[in-house]
DNA sequence: CCTGAAAGCTAGCCCGC
DNA sequence: GCGGGCTAGCTTTCAGG
């Protein structure tokens, strides 16, 4: 398995507040140098530890200023592929995740407004045999590190 | 308002893919100098849209495998700050999501097995005045660009 | 918005422990 | 296996046009 000590997990979370950070400014706060760092880098991408790098985005200042979860019933004849194969096609679809018991997945999503959302809820709602939705509007959020 | 154009859309679905790639290699794809392409990004820093960059990791590599979402309710007299107060000082906690009606809030939880999970819940559970909790345990999940 | 040059960074070596 | 140091080439940065 992935052999992540104290000094990797040091790198990660610098990387985390700035995924930009370069390897010299790593290499000051842990102490290492700028090579060996680099190796850790690099090694933790090839163990798949690290999946990428990606930048993070206001989205309310982008216009899609309306956030929601919505849970999803289905019918047992229903197989979790539908749903999340239909679910990762609507690009307002920001996660899937499947659940165990009731409901059976959570969607979240992301949209311009309300009417917006009542057709990305209409669209999850024709996907396999869903039974019943509930969505929960998001009044505000935090998220760790956003 | 911020003024977020073609190009600084086509930018940004380009750091969203790979937040560290180069002025450079992004100036290729857009057509404009490296130059150019800096003082976009600089000026969706400025202007907000941009909030930082960050790595992503695998948390199942780490030994974070179970993910799960759970539901409050709380009494007229909690208020919002409390939970979400109390929530974003649980090291477990991933992100708090206040909603509008039953329940109140959404709280994205990453643990490393099925006893911590419990912990954390009974912690949340103490905190305000909690009326109830549910919680959805994440079988599997999708993220968008993952 | 572009060009150009200096400073800084990255990526790949070799070497020692 | 781990680390450090080096260099060539690229990237970033900040003038100036």
């Amino acid at each position: 398995m992935s052999d992540v000590d104290e000094t990797d997990h040091r790198l990660l979370a610098l990387l985390h507040e700035d995924g930009r950070r370069t390897y010299s400014e790593m290499a000051g706060e842990v102490g290492l140098s700028v090579a060996a760092v680099k190796r850790r880098v690099d090694r933790m991408r090839e163990a798949g530890v690290i999946t990428g790098f990606t930048v993070q985005v206001d989205h309310v200042k982008l216009g899609w200023g309306v956030e929601a979860f919505t849970e999803l019933r289905y019918t047992g004849r229903t197989g979790v592929n539908d749903i999340v194969t239909t679910a990762t096609t609507v690009p307002e679809v920001q996660a899937v995740y499947t659940i165990a018991g009731d409901p059976d997945a959570l969607v979240h999503v992301r949209v311009r407004d309300l009417p917006h959302l009542q057709s990305v809820i209409d669209t999850l709602r024709r996907a396999g045999t869903v039974t019943g939705t509930k969505t929960l509007m998001v009044l505000g959020s935090w998220t760790r590190e956003g």
